[in-house]
DNA sequence: TATTAGCACTTGGGAAAAAGAAGTGCTAGG
DNA sequence: CCTAGCACTTCTTTTTCCCAAGTGCTAATA
């Protein structure tokens, strides 16, 4: 149990390293808190005791540990409301009635990576909600020809598929059936109904019915359902802690399409809140922190996450993300 | 002019520069050209004074200037055919009956920028080939429809349209219009086709026309007929020219999705064939080379470029990019 | 007992000096 | 025209030196 004497040192640390990023001194603290140099070492020192506190080396300041940021984060971090200039820019991009859901949200991340220099994420994938509305198909070749997928609640998807010599009076039946049978099916259902519903039938009627089931089967199967989008990976490039280009290097490697896809489907908060996680604490670097909610809309639901360096301003991303939480489950 | 053993010495400074990064002193060469290094110091300087070869400091070695790898790419370079192993790799690609057209183009360009650690762009335009296939509407909420545009060549594309309250019948007549009269038409005459000569039908026709005017020639006017694509930004950081973290940013800023695609649209080149750009001679940094190329598909046309250093190799890019537009274009 | 002033000590960083490596230009002789 | 030899230049690396920042400890103080 600290006093609160040592809660406010650390509490000065942190936010003056996050700010500066260089080691913090005691001279720094005792002109705040009214005491001599010398105190403030002895309660540093303590501070170190416990693990909250590290040197760079044996006669330098006073940087976060791991366990001090932790600590800061879930005892000191006081929920600031956002800054005006912040939330005037976002509620620019939510009360734009030109942008449909989807804009917004990705206008959202540009913003906050622009404003904070942080990496963010989305991760977002067609919920359960997303039924079949309609299928269509546009022949545009002898052997080649477009099937159209739209959900209901307006994803579109399409695809090219090579169908040589098949026979297009087959195609429309199967077209018709799958539209007369299977819509206001959940698109992750669809290829069961597929196999049990739609195939017997077409197995009678349709000439070439092996051919046409894969290629219909194949539509569905690859329904992308999962999308990622990443906005600011550069930004990296803007913290000294990553100064050198092996590290950047590293961590670019990291924000790769499908790499971080599966990393960020692995981030697992403990609530439906915000969750916060320090360098080792989360999978994706260990210099870095993570901070990941989710949401949950009638098209989707996914993750928002912001990546940046450990020295973080905790308090202003939460904020930021909890605006658009709000905002994006209207 | 120069005499056949300049000529020799400074192809084999680009070659060795290109190789090493490091400046080639005259010892180096004497071992090849079996003359003494006092000889091919004396070449060097009157090399030097021609603007071939620079020095980075008054006892360095040499390095090619612009001019020294621009003569080298016009008269030295020889054109050897690709390695066995780029050919497999390639081969691979252009064989897989599995992908389609487009495939194809980034399949190979993510090769290219994964075995030569340059970065590759694509810039495709859907060619005036492209015409209207097929339009229809799907209506997924009161409020809300979707458009699809299919054209000929198989492009797809489709955008969600807000139009509350409108007669759902308007919508079917216009669409029906549409596919009646202006089927066929190229899809960059649509918007003049549908000013001339739906507008005035539907003036008409349909009730609220203003409305259901202006959202189609939206979808159609916006038609996204550029698509740029760009593989391996981050292969600039594994060249010891772009070695600190101010340069590496300025360049990735280069290759933003906006900033590139106008770039590389003002790249032309005087001839059909390959074109190679060095440092000041292109517009996207004067510290590397641009190596592009157009290629014409019945679907579509556009420019792949590969973009890195300097000291590029040059003979390993040109034959990939010969290879790959001669494969595409099939 | 908690705080403080004072002081010796440690470390990193930056400047200056020294030593070494790489390579040049020039000259004189074959 | 070529080459061996040598003085010279510049960069790079290493070493040395010094300073600034900041610590930990001790003894005195409120």
């Amino acid at each position: 149990m600290l006093t609160e004497r040592q809660k406010e040192i650390l509490k000065i640390i942190v936010l003056e390293y996050i700010k500066l990023a260089k080691p913090v001194g005691s001279n720094l603290i005792c002109d705040t808190l009214n005491c001599s140099s010398a105190t403030i070492r002895s309660e540093m020192a303590t501070l170190e005791e416990l693990g909250l506190l590290e040197k760079t080396h044996t006669s330098s300041g006073r940087v976060p540990s791991e366990k001090g940021y932790r600590y800061y984060v879930d005892h000191l971090m006081e929920l600031k409301k956002m800054s005006a200039e912040d939330m005037l820019k976002l509620q620019l991009i939510f009360h734009n009635n030109q942008l449909q859901y989807n804009d917004c949200l990705s206008e959202s991340l540009r913003l906050i990576s622009e404003m904070t220099n942080y990496t963010s994420i989305k991760l977002g994938s067609t919920s359960h909600n997303n039924t079949l509305k309609e299928i269509s198909v546009v022949p545009i070749s002898e052997d080649n020809l477009i099937v159209i997928v739209v959900t209901n609640m307006g994803y579109v998807e399409h695809k090219n598929i090579a169908l040589p010599n098949i026979n297009l009076e087959d195609v429309k039946k199967t077209v018709n059936l799958i539209n007369n049978m299977i819509v206001g099916t959940p698109i992750d259902e669809i290829s069961a109904k597929l196999e049990y519903e739609i195939k017997p039938i077409i197995a009678n009627y349709v000439e070439e019915h092996e051919r046409l089931y894969n290629a219909f089967y194949n539509v569905f199967n690859n329904f992308a359902n999962k999308n990622i989008d990443v906005v600011g990976k550069k930004n990296i490039l803007k913290h000294k802690e990553f100064g050198n280009i092996e590290k950047v290097s590293q961590i670019l490697d990291k924000f790769d399409d499908d790499n971080i896809a599966s990393l960020v489907e692995n981030i697992q908060g403990n609530n439906n809140d915000i969750n916060i996680f320090i360098g080792k604490e989360n999978n994706i670097d260990e210099d870095m922190t993570v901070i990941e909610t989710n949401y949950h809309t009638p098209q989707e639901d996914g993750k928002i996450v912001v990546v940046g360096p450990k020295r973080m301003e905790y308090d202003r991303v939460v904020s930021l993300l909890e605006f658009i939480k709000e905002n994006i489950e209207r």
